[in-house]
DNA sequence: GTGAAAGCGCTAACAG
DNA sequence: CTGTTAGCGCTTTCAC
């Protein structure tokens, strides 16, 4: 019942605690096989307590993200796994539900536990990255910024240009009324593709109302009253980019509830594809991005900032983003929906 | 950048390490004013790896589920979450990918580093949840049996009724030639809801042929390749049900690829809701369940368990599951669809 | 009330 | 190559 110590190992095997341990550590003894037996006999697991109050290393790494839930965390996770399954290190997964406070104590609480941490901030003005450095915890940044703070290194996509890419893919079918559920403005993909946004229709030349923007927060409910209250505008869009997935669903479900039917009475483009974008009546358009490979290069980074205690330069990496069409994005129709108001501003 | 230790704290408060100790436990202590500054002007927190070293401790619980992506786990882990976020535990995720190997090695790395796990096993004959009983790790089993090994504190839902009253669901509509999508067999979800969907059959005193019990294995592709089997039988279904969220989702991409209509052409019911399911067209009637009730009981119940020492009866819960009726399901055609073959048999 | 000191299981000098 | 031993930071007797 009581876990095995290093001891009962060195006694069953006839041997000092320190041979033992080399072996274990890899060092050429002669008592390897008894020892081996001896833990097989014993199952004997070192302890990790014991280890990192010697070593000070801990052995894991925390990964740290906004909401588990989403498609694209969850390949983070994925991606981040398939690195450290072969060089032993344990990973710690939290979840702090886009809410800087929650991030506060669940980063507090990691602290001490882990050798190293992979974070998306709940929000630019988030105070973790800070506290990490401070610690002397080596981190790594996910899809999210804290220009705030020091330099991270960090592992970023386009969002900018994907936002932007999205716009023009809405211009390019004629749309002029384009509006946009953004995600929280304060976090580094809400912030870029929001602007990618304002870029594209600036580009164009077009002005729209304050209200073809509107905050989702990047969570299911937010899409959905966001949605809501876009197709209750007296001169309603006829394309809405969603700035990320589970928005769209929300968004969707708004668009659904409505009665509005895509692409004819409107255009949806969403940021992020999910499982089910291909099965959707019609199957969504949205901008893709290698979802694990950010995951994987995100965790490469940390490792081997953690290796390297060498104070390398901090390094930013932005990976592409691509369009994939499918048939949620159509022309505008000639009359717009609904009771649409004559001379309704540009 | 060194983090401060006890030692230090107690220096700068000008009392002895164990007057720090005592009132950090809790204890009355005439200093403790100064110790709070002290804490906070050191930023002290107390190394986790010295407490558990001492305590046997670790203030650490694992969660240890097949798939991360899967909604359903995902809710799980919420539950679970709203649970510890009071009473100071940490939580350490974990997911095997539906592998008995993956999720040897995962519980064998976790073991020593937690006081109690919940777990989801990839399979009934899994040798994990017996490992954590030798090794006196308080356990309780989330939505999955272990019969091969002793008793555990179990929290399931009623598969095989909720499996019964999909099929029962499909019966009422007049479908007779009714087929399943399986999970992996050996899971408990996986036996009893083919097992459910035998059973309502059976006393229907239907008889179907072997194909018509595809195997899937939870996962979306073997939802995918299991449908594109099912649509290509001689003589097809004229309605399914389908063992989980994820193997619907390619299930139904199978469908829209071959340009199967539902529920014209075929009936389609699923086990577990799904964000999506409402923005289907036709939005999907499946079976549901309280997953993040799920979740919460069997932290609950682990909880509980780590703190009762006493070898309480192991207890097993199985929460009710309710059918939501949505529009995937409706009455066979007349004439089946593709060229049904005459005098089809059962 | 408080402080001194032992020791949790392990690793890494330091002698042999 | 091997054994002895001193801690890693903390909690907890045990004396005061």
């Amino acid at each position: 019942m009581k876990a095995p110590t290093i001891a009962d190992v060195a006694h069953e095997a006839g041997v000092s605690v320190s041979t033992v341990s080399r072996h274990l550590r890899g060092d050429r003894v002669r008592a390897a096989e008894g020892i081996d037996r001896a833990v097989a006999l014993l199952r004997y697991r070192p302890s990790p307590a014991a280890q990192s109050l010697k070593s000070g290393k801990t052995g894991a790494v925390a990964l740290v993200v906004p909401d588990v839930t989403n498609p694209f965390f969850a390949a983070v996770v994925r991606g981040a796994e398939s690195i450290t399954a072969q060089g032993g290190h344990t990973i710690f997964l939290a979840n702090t539900d886009e809410s800087d406070a929650r991030e506060a104590e669940v980063v507090e609480d990691l602290l001490t536990r882990v050798d190293g941490m992979l974070l998306a901030p709940a929000s630019e003005d988030n105070p973790s990255p800070q506290r990490l450095a401070d610690a002397g915890v080596p981190t790594v940044l996910i899809d999210r910024e804290a220009p705030s703070t020091g330099r991270f290194d960090t592992v970023l996509i386009d969002n900018h240009g994907g936002a932007r890419s999205a716009v023009e893919h809405l211009l390019s079918y004629g749309h002029e009324r384009i509006a946009t559920i953004a995600g929280t403005v304060n976090s580094t993909p809400g912030r870029f593709r929001l602007e990618g946004y304002r870029a594209a229709l600036a580009s164009h030349s077009i002005e729209l109302p304050p209200d073809f923007v509107q905050i989702g927060g990047f969570k299911e409910h937010g899409g959905y009253q966001s949605m809501l209250r876009m197709l209750a505008l007296p001169d309603p869009p006829t394309a809405v980019f969603v700035a990320n997935n589970t928005m769209t669903i929300g968004a969707l479900r708004a668009i659904k509830d409505i009665g509005v039917r895509i692409p004819d009475d409107l255009s949806v483009i969403g940021f992020d594809d999910h499982p089910f974008s291909e099965i959707l009546d019609p199957p969504l358009t949205v901008i893709d991005r290698p979802m694990e490979q950010q995951g994987a290069l995100a965790m490469r980074m940390l490792l081997s900032r953690m290796s390297n205690d060498s104070w390398r330069e901090s390094r930013r990496v932005v990976l592409d983003v691509r369009l994939t069409e499918r048939a949620s994005c159509g022309p505008p129709r000639s009359t717009p929906m609904g009771a649409r108001r004559k001379g309704a501003r540009a």
